[in-house]
RNA sequence: GCAGGGGUGGUCGAGCGGUUAAUGGCACCGGGCUGUAAACCCGGCGGGUUAACACCCUACGUAGGUUCGAAUCCUACCCCCUGCACCA
């Protein structure tokens, strides 16, 4: 997980570490075990100790892009969560009455809608509070999504007798398509541990209203810059195309570097300005014969099958060596070892070499 | 266990004996216009054979059945949802 939409937080818990604090970054391999109940589809697959150790390691590889190692806590709640034992679960449980977990909105939806609410996922926000008392917690992070369970924290860390935590709530980041918050599941999310190519991309193709949006949440860009920058938009002095590479810059060089973020906009310039071929593009190998185009474009993986491939031929959006393909001519290439390798493209962005082996 | 409702393509959701590979929305893909924006327009969106007209398979929870013909009717089974009961 940990996708861009987490850096909010992450960006939170590094201005924390920037003015010398030290930050814990909780992982729910507990509650994550039970699974998910928002949402509720197929039950989660319950994860074995190995992979929630390999998704911890994913975690750390992707959040040390912007935290700080020596300031950074990591932890797991099954710690405590485990030791607690059912017994102690029920006396935790008793902290709570019904009525403050059906405070919860979504709850009280879907109650009143008479739609189904697993007990289970009444618990939930319980687990997810006790995360605080646990860890003394002076100050939780979240999203606007998690609002009712931080709240639930300081509730019970004041049943528990102590010092309820403040509670820094962060707005939700639209994913790429706009409308919808950003997640993996919703397919329009930018991964933290992209390429910058990939992220340079993703950004441009926000809308512009959106734009902003990033600006204020995910850059260092004061509010005045960003006002400044919008009403150049709006009185037509600037283009929005230009601001959203700067953003994207921006955004790349938090993730990875300010060499890696002009590259990564010469490489979109490249393709997308000039309609050129990337400067590296992937390769691969494949047996040398007379391919049937469409056989190959199966193949190599470009499509799925290969009435999606004569599709997608037919449709003008596959080009052998920089020119189209033209559906009414004899459709074979001619893959051979010794030649340098054929140039596929396949719609605006998908490219990939053949080379003959 | 009882009663009611339901299982259709990636998804939502029509169809309820024949012109249905299955209306429509969404998502997605390709093209056009651009700034890989928005909006808009065009096309596509199960698989295979074919240069192509065309043809052939496989699909509406599962298995059978009735029909010239079934996603549509019948039977059994499985699964999901809601309520009730049982249990505490």
């Amino acid at each position: 997980m940990s996708f861009i939409l987490s850096i909010l937080s992450i960006r939170g818990l590094r201005a924390f570490q920037e003015l010398g604090h030290t930050v814990i970054f909780l992982i729910g391999d507990f509650t994550g075990l039970i699974g998910d109940p928002s949402g509720k589809s197929a039950t989660r697959p319950q994860l074995t100790r190995e992979e929630i150790n390999a998704n911890a390691e994913t975690y750390k590889k992707q959040i040390f892009k912007l935290l700080d190692p020596d300031k950074t806590e990591i932890r797991f709640n099954s710690e405590w969560m485990n030791k607690l034992g059912s017994d102690g679960f029920i006396r935790l449980a008793s902290h709570v009455t019904v009525k403050q977990i059906l405070e919860r909105d979504d709850f009280a939806k879907r109650i009143s809608e008479e739609r189904p609410v697993a007990l289970h996922e009444l618990l939930y926000p319980l687990t997810q509070a006790y995360d605080s008392v646990a860890l003394h917690a002076d100050v939780e992070l979240g999203g606007t999504d998690q609002k009712f369970n931080l709240l639930m924290g300081r509730n019970l860390q004041r049943e528990y007798g102590q010092e309820p935590q403040v509670c820094i709530i962060t707005p939700l980041l639209e994913g790429t398509k706009g409308v919808e918050k950003m997640s993996k599941s919703l397919g329009n999310y930018i991964g933290i541990d992209e390429s910058p190519q990939d992220m340079f991309g993703k950004v441009m193709s926000i809308s512009d209203e959106l734009m902003w949006r990033y600006y204020e949440l995910l850059t260092d860009v004061g509010a005045d810059d960003i006002k400044w920058m919008h009403k150049q938009v709006e009185v037509g002095m600037g283009n929005p195309r230009d601001f959203k590479a700067v953003l994207a810059k921006h955004i790349i060089r938090d993730f990875h570097s300010q060499n890696a973020a002009d590259a990564a906009e010469d490489e979109f310039d490249r393709i997308h300005r000039h309609k050129e071929m990337p400067e590296t593009i992937e390769e691969r190998s494949v047996a040398s014969a007379d391919w049937d185009l469409r056989q190959l474009l199966v193949e190599v993986g470009l499509a799925s099958s290969k009435a999606e491939a004569r599709r997608l031929i037919e449709q003008g959006g596959v080009y052998v060596d920089g020119l189209r393909c033209n559906p009414k001519e004899n459709m074979t290439l001619f893959i051979r070892p010794d030649k340098v390798g054929y140039d596929i493209r396949v719609g605006p962005r998908r490219f990939l070499r053949v080379r003959g082996i």
